[in-house]
RNA sequence: GCUCCCAUCGUCUAGUGGCCUAGGACACCACCCUCUCAAGGUGGCGGCACGGGUUCGAAUCCCGUUGGGAGUGCCA
């Protein structure tokens, strides 16, 4: 099986993980597990301010809430980049013993002004043929030859590109290190990739890669660059000025199957009319020749839809498990949540949220010793005719119903039809009393849980404040 | 500026020359259901950027225009 496809994703840890990245990640992940290929994950920590072991750790446990766990046997590294630094320098110096490198002396600033004197932009090959030795300060750069590089991009098709419009780009830096371009090149010969899935953004250094595979003896991978993720002014989405980081959506409650179901959504669709699948058949599914050609906008309310869709599709057991780590962190939490009463809370709520976040203030009123009342919510429904009236019957009347949901509801319907009112208006003040808001769970379920005695002493609190 | 990429409802997409009077989803609007809010149901609004070709026939192929985007570092 050596010739079974090998895949990378090779993130350069930041501290945080990018929605962009999760795509990119999901994408060879999908293809990894359908093809019976390997996913390889390297760090390219190559430069100092961007090397931190934490952000590791961060990009391997963001994986594995996206479901690509590293324990996974497709899985493949983590590999550092930074590790393989000599086996960098050591290709470029074959490049050029083999003539096909050089080095230069000209420091950034000279080399931007003769591009401005010459009205060329970039390096004009300057020290092409100047014969220069290896010495400190001087850079290693790459002989660009002449003709075209034609790039096969499996999502694009084939792409030209004159290399008289590619500048002799440098491989070596003055103090020696490699760039990215050579050690990505490097790593991933070494490493044996026959498939390279990256972003769009990548795809003007390719050519330049391309050169690199052949120079150094290898035919070069497939490659294959997916459309960047946009904000709503469809810029490239960038942490500055979006909400990108992966952790934020989790911390919001952003279901793992949502995230993973709706990024792979961008740029790709499933067959048939439904977008709302399993992981399982998209692997099934997903072809890098149906990926979307243009940049697709990352809509935070379809995101949300996509997650009410899949808190849905949960059992009540699943959800209530998925949402004890919001309620345990919740403000009045000091004990721990009962179990049994969060059961019976779960059916109530499980159709009302959107994300993780909102269950604790939707059931808050449950655990707090009163009803935490919203100071609109009282002054709309208590300036009522009727708001005194219906909490001083409904406080006696729950003092000698039956306790079910169909007395506790014929409580209030008493009290309705005997002013000709209607249940949607006199429900109002007894559910702020009850549960401190004009929304909610619904109210009968909620005061039959809540329990007799402290329904009634919620009430009676309520027609005291009236006074 | 230069290089490259892209172009179907507001958004994400289906569509690969006739099945398209362009399908679905999100959002939005209306109605139904209903103890609030949701969820659910029904219906509605809304699109092939433009101009030339090619073809019996074009959203689909070609060219141009316009409009977007990405890259343009001794960052990755």
């Amino acid at each position: 099986m050596s010739d079974a496809p090998r895949y990378r994703f090779a993130p350069s840890p930041t501290g945080y993980f990018h929605v962009g990245g999760a795509r990119t990640a999901l994408y060879n992940w999908a293809l990894a597990l359908r093809t019976g290929g390997t996913f390889v994950l390297r760090i390219e920590d190559t430069d100092e301010s961007r090397n931190s072991p934490e952000w590791t750790d961060g990009i391997i446990d963001a994986l594995a809430w996206l479901g690509i766990d590293s324990g996974h046997p497709r899985f493949e590294g983590p590999y550092f980049q930074s590790h393989y630094a000599g086996a960098h320098v050591a290709a470029a110096m074959r490049l050029f013993e083999a003539g096909l490198a050089y080095w230069c002396d000209l420091t950034p600033e000279q080399v931007q002004e003769r591009a401005k004197a010459s009205g060329r932009p970039g390096y004009d090959g300057h020290s092409r043929d100047r014969g220069l030795e290896q010495a400190p300060g001087r850079v290693l750069r790459f002989r660009v030859p002449e003709g075209t590089t034609e790039v096969a991009d499996l999502v694009r098709g084939r792409v030209e590109f004159a290399n008289d419009t590619i500048e002799d780009f440098v491989l070596l830096r003055g103090n020696g290190t490699p760039i990215f371009l050579l050690a990505n090149v490097v790593d991933d010969i070494e490493m044996r990739i026959t498939h390279v899935v990256r972003a769009e953004e990548h795809l003007p250094n390719t050519p330049k890669q391309q050169m690199l595979w052949r120079a150094l003896g290898h035919a070069p991978p497939a490659w294959a660059h997916v459309p960047v993720l946009v904000n709503e002014q469809r810029k490239k989405l960038s942490k500055r000025r979006d909400k990108v980081a992966l952790e934020q959506y989790r911390a919001d409650g952003i279901l793992a199957p949502t995230m993973v179901n709706y990024l792979m959504t961008l740029g790709w669709a499933p067959g048939g009319d439904e977008e709302i699948v399993p992981w399982t058949r998209i692997v099934e599914e997903f072809r890098l020749e149906d990926v979307n050609h243009s940049p697709a906008f990352f809509d935070e309310k379809k995101l949300l839809a996509f997650n009410g869709d899949h808190i849905r599709m949960m059992t009540g057991a699943e959800f209530a498990a998925a949402c004890a780590p919001w309620l345990e962190s919740a403000p009045w939490s000091g004990g721990r949540i009962d179990a049994g009463l969060l059961a019976r809370l779960v059916p109530l709520i499980q159709t009302r949220v959107a994300r993780l976040s909102e269950v604790a203030s939707m059931v808050d009123f449950f655990f707090l010793p009163s009803a935490p009342v919203d100071d609109d919510a009282w002054t709309k429904t208590m300036s009522s005719e009727f708001a005194r009236d219906v909490l001083v019957e409904m406080e006696s009347a729950l003092g000698s119903c039956r306790w079910t949901l169909e007395e506790i509801k014929a409580c209030l319907e008493r009290f309705t039809e005997a002013r000709g009112l209607k249940l949607g208006k006199t429900q109002a003040p007894v559910r702020v009393a009850i549960t401190g808001r004009t929304v909610g769970p619904p109210l009968f379920d909620s005061i039959e849980i809540l329990g007799r005695d402290e329904s009634i002493r919620r009430l009676a609190t309520a027609v005291a404040r009236l006074g």
